[in-house]
DNA sequence: TCTGGGGTCCTAGGACCC
DNA sequence: TCTGGGGTCCTAGGACCC
């Protein structure tokens, strides 16, 4: 038997802020770009569950969390203590089942098939972690129990903060049923647009989607859907990702049109992105440029670099003939970034 | 209202090779 | 004159996730 848990941390980052500062509990607190009076240009990444009672919510743009209250506290991401806390929840997760799936700071499945043999050990199990973690990091979190997966992250989703849902294979198909199309991971905004232009809101609805019509508008993603709509999901958890790719982007304080502000910034982070590939002992063969104009509008070009090109001037000389067409446009730049991928250990 | 920064995966056209 | 089929690599764009 198959017994897939996902654990999803509550509010994870502000948690965390009012952990450390106590005096922040039970107060609306926004992590994220700073507001700036307004005139900030960065999003939320996280709001506390008072702060989402004002309406503000992960990856709305600061300056409308402002907006809706101005009165919230609004903090800067401290990376390095979210990261901290969650290799210590990671460590705790671990003594739980040695098959885990990081996935994200504060995100994990652990594969409890060899560990429990029934729904009520699996469900006193994650009782446990998640009294482990309140008494150790003081935090708390969302648990999902399910056959696979999909069912668990659902799952986890469905009550919070502090919940735990528990959906046997047999209910599986009950439980998805009255769920909107935008539950299911993987169908985010243009999915759900073209499902819901089709009648379909639920994903009881899109079980009566034939699969051919799900291939033609989806492709490949939409044979996965026809399972997925049936609590249908073998995928295995992933235990060791292995880096594909490593970049580093930076929207301006204001669009420009500086060159010398945005070579400085382009060569500022290629050396970023490559000592940051230092540590991991790699070096990138393709090299790609991102920017986005005022409009949004965003273009990539990208470069098979030549071989052995490890040299940073040369990178560095690359990536100003692949910046050079984007200047011709007369539009502002909003964004640039660079990405290193085709990634190989450095020889 | 005006949209971060770190990533992954998929698609599609053209080049090139057998 | 009309013109294969498959595989792989490269580039560009887009959807999505945390």
């Amino acid at each position: 038997m198959r017994l897939i848990l996902h654990l999803d941390m509550d509010a994870f980052f502000t948690s965390i802020e009012q952990r450390e500062h106590p005096y922040l509990k039970g107060k609306p607190v926004v992590v994220g770009a700073l507001p700036k009076g307004g005139r900030g240009r960065g999003v939320v990444s996280t709001a506390s569950y008072e702060a989402r009672k004002f309406g503000i919510h992960s990856g709305q743009p600061i300056s409308i969390a402002y907006r809706l209250n101005p009165k919230a506290i609004f903090l800067p991401v401290n990376f390095t203590l979210y990261m901290r806390t969650s290799q210590n929840l990671m460590e705790i997760l671990k003594t739980y089942s040695e098959k885990i799936e990081v996935a994200g700071l504060d995100e994990a499945y652990l594969d409890l098939s060899q560990k429990v043999t029934n729904y009520e050990e699996a469900r006193f199990e994650a009782l446990k972690i998640k009294s482990d973690i309140l008494k150790k990091e003081k935090l708390t979190c969302s648990i999902g129990l399910g056959p696979n997966k999909l069912i668990a992250k659902i799952a986890s989703d469905f009550k919070k903060p502090n919940g735990l849902t528990v959906v046997k294979p047999e209910k599986a198909e009950v439980f998805l049923s009255p769920l909107p199309v935008e539950k299911i991971p993987g169908v985010g905004p243009k999915s759900k647009e073209v499902l819901n232009k089709l009648g379909i809101m639920t994903i009881a609805d899109l079980r009566k989607l034939p699969e051919a019509s799900l291939q033609k508008y989806f492709g490949k993603w939409g044979l996965r859907l026809y399972e997925t709509c049936r609590g249908i999901d073998e995928s295995e958890l992933i235990e060791k990702w292995e880096i594909k790719s490593a970049g580093r982007e930076i929207t301006f304080e204001r669009d420009t049109r500086d060159h010398n502000l945005i070579f400085a910034t382009l060569n500022n982070l290629i050396e970023e992105t490559l000592a940051s590939l230092k540590t991991e002992n790699l070096r990138g063969q393709t090299l790609a440029l991102k920017v986005r104009y005022r409009d949004f509008e965003t273009h990539t070009k990208q470069k098979r670099l030549k071989e052995n090109s490890d040299d940073q001037t040369e990178i560095k000389k690359t990536a100003r003939e692949l910046m050079l067409p984007f200047l011709e446009d007369k539009r502002p730049i909003r964004l640039i970034g660079v990405r290193f991928s085709k990634l190989l250990p450095n020889g």
